[in-house]
DNA sequence: AAGACGAAAGTGGTTGA
DNA sequence: TCAACAACTTTCGTCTT
């Protein structure tokens, strides 16, 4: 969900109006519009008879993955059902040329941009609720004229990037990089400047959230899954984590576990499905060893010491 | 020969003046 | 806006199995 925002961008007043009605948030000072269309949760029908039971609704269920909100209605092509003749069939044509028209700028851009994230989120196997997310995080995107000066692609996988976070179901950079086709450094960077200017506040990704994707691209057991989980843990109270990046850490802890459990693998095999160097890996894991005390629960390989200066 | 290890130099991003 | 800084990467040489 996008976290409204405090204050006015404009004049940095504070009281802000919340129009039910027509979906904005408008400062009250300078009459702003901060926020488009927000998601009402209000009831979305509405009821003209005095019954209580009659909540119908039709149609398909609103969503943002459609340009229009799956709610366009498309004025159809010569020879549709009902057959016009003459001023009926110039009228007929009339209406479709201006509603060609009417579609703007921002439709079609938005038009273009959910299809390419359909097929990137589709190539990634990310669940509908994450691509509705990015399709949400987009569309406010355009609203807010943050995609002009930057591909539409690099913002497409920002905002994917920003979903796959806040469900907690993280990729990495790389992972989203090679399915988009846009440069690593332009997917973060997209990313920090979008997240940054819709105030979408994201939590620092939990390492363990990587675990089990990276566990099963190695075929770990399931023991070592959560021995790894159980590591990180111990990470988290020796206050390891913080500051490092979190695919380094995860992935330092499923070698680790992997080594304690007889399922060893090599550096370099828990380094490219983690997207990090072996020397990360190195680095994480000598940490681990030697501020939480790992040692006698490792078999043979025990690291140098290491003087301190 | 392959993997593990570590040092040194380079990169991109953050932070604080 | 710039410099200092931390985290991470790349590269390369050495050691171990």
């Amino acid at each position: 969900m996008v976290k409204k925002p405090k204050k006015c961008p404009e004049c940095k007043s504070t009281t802000l109006i919340s129009d039910k009605d027509r979906g904005e948030l408008v400062c009250k000072d300078c009459g702003l519009v901060i926020e488009e269309r927000m998601v009402d949760f209000g009831q979305e029908w509405r009821e003209f008879e005095n019954t209580q039971q009659s909540r119908r609704r039709t149609g398909a269920p609103m969503t943002y993955t459609r340009y229009d909100r799956g709610l366009g209605t498309d004025i159809g092509q010569k020879g549709d059902i009902f057959q016009l003749q003459g001023k009926g069939m110039n009228k007929f044509m009339r209406l479709r040329k201006w509603q060609h028209r009417i579609s703007t700028a921002i439709e079609r851009n938005l038009k273009l941009a959910l299809a390419e994230l359909k097929r990137v989120a589709s190539f990634l196997k990310l669940p509908a609720a994450v691509e509705e997310e990015a399709a949400k995080i987009y569309t406010l995107a355009v609203q807010r004229g943050l995609v002009r000066g930057r591909s539409m692609e690099s913002v497409v996988a920002g905002a994917l990037y920003a979903a796959c976070r806040r469900h907690e179901i993280p990729r990495t950079l790389d992972e989203l990089s090679e399915a988009s086709g846009i440069e690593k450094k332009e997917v973060g960077r997209t990313y920090r400047f979008v997240t940054r200017e819709l105030g979408i506040r994201i939590l620092p990704s939990n390492p363990v959230d990587y675990i089990p994707r990276f566990a099963s691209a190695l075929k770990l057991s399931a023991e070592t899954q959560s021995k790894s989980v159980e590591i990180l843990e111990m990470a988290e109270k020796a206050d390891l984590t913080s500051g490092r990046g979190p695919t380094g850490i995860a992935a330092a802890s499923l070698y680790v576990a992997a080594l304690t459990n007889d399922e060893k693998r090599t550096q370099r095999e828990v380094a490219d499905v983690a997207g990090v160097t072996e020397v990360t890996i190195r680095n994480r894991y000598k940490e681990l060893f030697n501020k939480l005390n790992l040692k006698d629960k490792m078999k043979k390989p025990e690291p140098k010491k290491v003087e301190e200066e």
